[in-house]
DNA sequence: CGCGCTCCTGACCAAAGAGGTCAGGAAAGT
DNA sequence: ACTTTCCTGACCTCTTTGGTCAGGAGCGCG
């Protein structure tokens, strides 16, 4: 249940180029703004790349930029881009598990655990995280009173 | 962001003991009935008693119960006991990691993640689980459209 | 008391993942 | 031709995951 630093530094990555106003950016300027070891976000990119998320080329003025809107790049997206499915159990998706005896109703709540997490990160865009006006789901549960506290 | 094999069995071997009517259960009946490997079972029943989630008596008729009666004992409990903390990001709470640039906002996104984690994890109980009347918030989750299909 | 039962504990192990680094190749621009 | 920048695969160390194995310690019973 944690995020990889993969994924972090991806979605830094990304807003950094959401906020790009124009032309491509060079590696070396994503990895210098967001403080990413350059080699390692360059395989993260190209994931990306793969994707569909980033477009890319080289040479001389080369560098990368977002192969869509920022407004229609959502951070699940990125996510599944370099970790994969979100929310499996086991290594299989909720929806294939069957639960026998008194775990029946596990299935379910591993349901509503990958759906409460897509609420948030299918809805947030690019977009969204560099303007900060983030969607409203994401605020009111921000300001819940216990959303700053460790547990 | 997926769930581990122990964090499953955890919860598992938890819910048939809270379906358990008297007694100690046995660590051999318990990983029968979820099919779950004794010796890692056991390796886990040991985690969830140091967190005192869980009591035991050796010999003869011991085995294993609950600690707390099962409507005071939640999902999240038993995921913290053997996973750790929820949703880390890089392995540090969201409220400690500071973003800088045009990621500054992902702190928030992170926070959200974990508080509509909670939200599901913090409400579903073992009493919950056993007698398959779940918490709202689950029932609602599982009921929207998309909640079934992988992405 | 002795004995079997069951939990308790640490050591170990193989495979995979996390978080990188290194070296070189291939396209783009000038 | 040459520099720049992305592209790719190989490699590396450390930790985690998902276990197994061997033995010890406490409990109950005859």
């Amino acid at each position: 249940m944690r995020v990889s630093a993969k994924a972090d530094y991806a979605v830094r990555a990304a807003a950094e180029l959401a906020a790009a106003e124009e032309g491509p950016i060079k590696g070396e300027r994503l990895a210098a703004a967001q403080d990413i070891p350059l080699q390692f976000l360059e395989h993260i990119l190209l994931e990306l790349k793969h994707n569909g998320i980033v477009r890319a080329r080289r040479g001389a003025k080369g560098g990368y930029w977002l192969a869509k809107p920022a407004d229609e790049v959502t951070v699940a997206e990125i996510i599944r881009a370099v970790e994969g499915p979100i929310a499996h159990v086991q290594s299989s998706p909720p929806e294939a598990i069957e639960y026998s005896g008194n775990a029946e109703h596990l299935q379910e709540v591993w349901i509503a655990v990958r759906a409460s997490l897509r609420s948030v990160l299918e809805e947030v865009t690019l977009a969204d995280l560099v303007s900060g006006e983030l969607p409203s789901v994401v605020n009111e549960l921000v300001a819940t009173p216990d959303a700053w506290l460790a547990r």
